[in-house]
DNA sequence: TCTTATTAGGACAAAGTAATCCTAAAAGAG
DNA sequence: CTCTTTTAGGATTACTTTGTCCTAATAAGA
C-alpha cells in the first residue's frame, strides 16, 4: 500500500508536527533515533520533502527541520505523494488497466471501497489533525 | 498491498477456476496470453502453487494446469499466502511493531478496519465463489 | 520405442527499492 | 574571520523483487 520510505516520511512529518516549530528545529539524527531508522536515509527523505516545501529546514548549528503552520494544514496524503509518486496510489490490487465499476475485477467489491476510503482519509485530513490526536494521547507515534 | 506476483497468481487461479477442469487442462502459455503477462514468469508461479497443491498439473502433450473441485473450495487468500508469505499481509501501513487498538498509530482508525475487512473477504470466500461471479458476468477477468 | 509437447527446477539477469558514504554549502558561535 | 554543526546532493552499494533462460523429467501419441 505504502512504501517503507513513505511510512518513514509520514512518521517523521508527524513527529515534526508534534514536536517542532520554527523556533524549535529538530535535527535529522534526533528524529531518526526517535522513530528508529537509519539517519542518513531519513535525511534523504527530509531533503526531498524540504524541496517540495512540506518541511522547512535551516543549516548550521541550531539548524534542523520544522513544519510551518501552513505546511501543517496540508493533507497527509501530500507526504505520501511526494515520496511514492501518484502511480503507487493509483494502481489497484489486480492492477488492471481498464477496469471500472462497470467492468470490475473479481475482487473489486471486496477492495475498492476500502481503498477509496483510505485515500479519502489521507486526503481530507491535514497533518495537523493527525498530529492533534497524538498530542491528545488518542494515538501514538512509533512503538 | 499485494505483490505483482500474487496479483498474477490470483488472476491465473481464477482463470483456471473459470475455464479448466481435470479433463480440460490449460497450458501456462495460454493463461499467460489470456492475462497478458510473461509466460515463463507465470509458469514459475504456477509451479509454486502446484507444489502447495492449490493447482494441479500434468506434463506432456495434452498436459497443463487445472483446479480440482476441492482446491476450488479453498479461500482465495491461500493463493496470496503462498506467493507473498504471511509477512506481507501482516505488516501494516506504518509498520509499527507493537501497535494495537490500545496503542494505535496516527492512521490506525483510518486504516485498520479497511485492512481487516479486506483480509476477511479473501479469507472467507473460496476461489469457487469468486469464479462464480465471473461466470455469471458480475465481474470480469483481465482488462 | 521414439518423438514431441509440456511441466519442474535451478541458475542467471535486470530493475527497482532501500540504505550508505562522501563532499559541498550554509549558518550560528566564539 | 574562522571553526563547527548541520542540511544538500550526488555517487555508490546492497538487497529484494521481477523476469529470463536453459536443461531435466514426464507423459501422450505415432
Ligand atoms: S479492484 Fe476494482 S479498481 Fe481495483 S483492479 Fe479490480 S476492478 Fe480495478
Ligand atoms: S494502522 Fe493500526 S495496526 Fe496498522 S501500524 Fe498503525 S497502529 Fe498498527
Amino acid at each position: 500500500m505504502l512504501s517503507s520510505s513513505s511510512k518513514y516520511a509520514v512518521n517523521a512529518v508527524l513527529y515534526l508536527a508534534v514536536h517542532s516549530s520554527q523556533i524549535n528545529k529538530i535535527r535529522a539524527k534526533e528524529i531518526a533515533e526517535a522513530i528508529k531508522l537509519p539517519s542518513p536515509f531519513l535525511a534523504k527523505l527530509l531533503q526531498t520533502l524540504s524541496r517540495e516545501n512540506i518541511v522547512s529546514s535551516s543549516k548550521g548549528p541550531t539548524g534542523g527541520f520544522y513544519l510551518t503552520p501552513e505546511a501543517q494544514q496540508r493533507p497527509l496524503l501530500e507526504v505520501v505523494k511526494i515520496i511514492d509518486g501518484t502511480d503507487r496510489l493509483d494502481e489497484c490490487v489486480l492492477g488492471l488497466k481498464k477496469c471500472s465499476s462497470e467492468k470490475p475485477c473479481p475482487v473489486h467489491f471486496s477492495v475498492q471501497p476500502l481503498k477509496k476510503t483510505f485515500r479519502k482519509e489521507l486526503e481530507e485530513n491535514s497533518i495537523a489533525s493527525f498530529a492533534e490526536k497524538v498530542k491528545s494521547g488518542e494515538t501514538y507515534l512509533f512503538v
